[in-house]
DNA sequence: TTTGATGTTGATAATTAATATCAATACCAT
DNA sequence: ATGGTATTGATATTAATTATCAACATCAAA
């Protein structure tokens, strides 16, 4: 898998900013990366409690921060829930799909979608850097 | 304009679930109709405030919230700030492009997109109820 | 019109998630 | 090895939303 690249993206990010290697930081990185996806900081910090009893959940939130800031993950909004991370490395770019009796995100991606949206902005004279695209429903175990 | 018959939703909702009519209630109802669109609660509150000095922030919320139960208005959060507001009656379904700098809503709408997403949801065996399209970036003014 | 059951209001408290603070500690360049 | 400083973990703070509750207002019935 890819984890090696992305441990080492994380460590020379660090060191070219004058940042420390630390027990937690490496705990938290890795843990991140063979969790699931779309995991919120609560997630993750139950996951880390049970190999590292004193580790903090200020660290656990602060380290998924910086894997964000090196471009390792991404943080994605979804309703009124808590912020949920998602990783970056080695993944393209996708919307969701979100089933709203049992929560589970569907990764979805349309190259039509995207070219339109890309129109779409253009005719509104607006320059697009980003976007969300999140369709609420039910999923096919849930019908 | 359409605000009438918007007024009589209201009321007949009201009078329908044994609640009551209040001053309070139609001041925020008015205020709303008559104000901007993708307005918070805050917004409002502040408006409202200058003719009723007595009206609390609460009973706006509480407000706002009833005319998305009865179909007038519908709430939208983007990004991480304050949930809006905006009118629903008379209003078709758009989506938005806003901008990062000077946080202008734009609407648009695009049926081939709209429609790309249905398609999307089928090709997952996903029933779609609704869905969130925002486009983050710069409008024309703000380049 | 009066009345009373009950819905509403406004102030405030509670809740929740995200982030800031800070003293103790750990890291790492020298 | 060690000192300057980044990091940690506990806790406080912030910010938005929602809940609570006593005082009050509404409106259907008498
Ligand atoms: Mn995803
Ligand atoms: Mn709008
Ligand atoms: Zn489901
Ligand atoms: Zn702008």
């Amino acid at each position: 898998m890819g984890a090696g690249k992305a441990r080492e993206i994380f460590f020379a990010y660090i060191k070219d900013k004058g940042l420390r290697n630390t027990k937690q930081r490496e705990e938290i990185l890795d843990a991140f990366l063979s969790a699931g996806k779309h995991i919120t900081v609560d997630d993750l910090y139950n996951i880390l409690k049970k190999t590292d009893q004193a580790i903090g959940y200020a660290t656990v939130h602060r380290n998924l921060k910086l894997m964000c800031e090196c471009g390792l993950a991404d943080e994605i909004k979804v309703g009124s829930n808590k912020t949920r991370f998602e990783q970056k490395y080695g993944h393209e770019h996708h919307d969701h799909l979100i089933c709203l009796k049992c929560g589970r995100f569907i990764e979805v991606h349309d190259d039509k979608i995207e070219r339109l949206q890309e129109k779409l902005s253009e005719a509104n004279d607006f320059v697009a850097q980003r976007h969300k695209l999140e369709i609420y429903g039910l999923c096919k175990k849930c019908r």
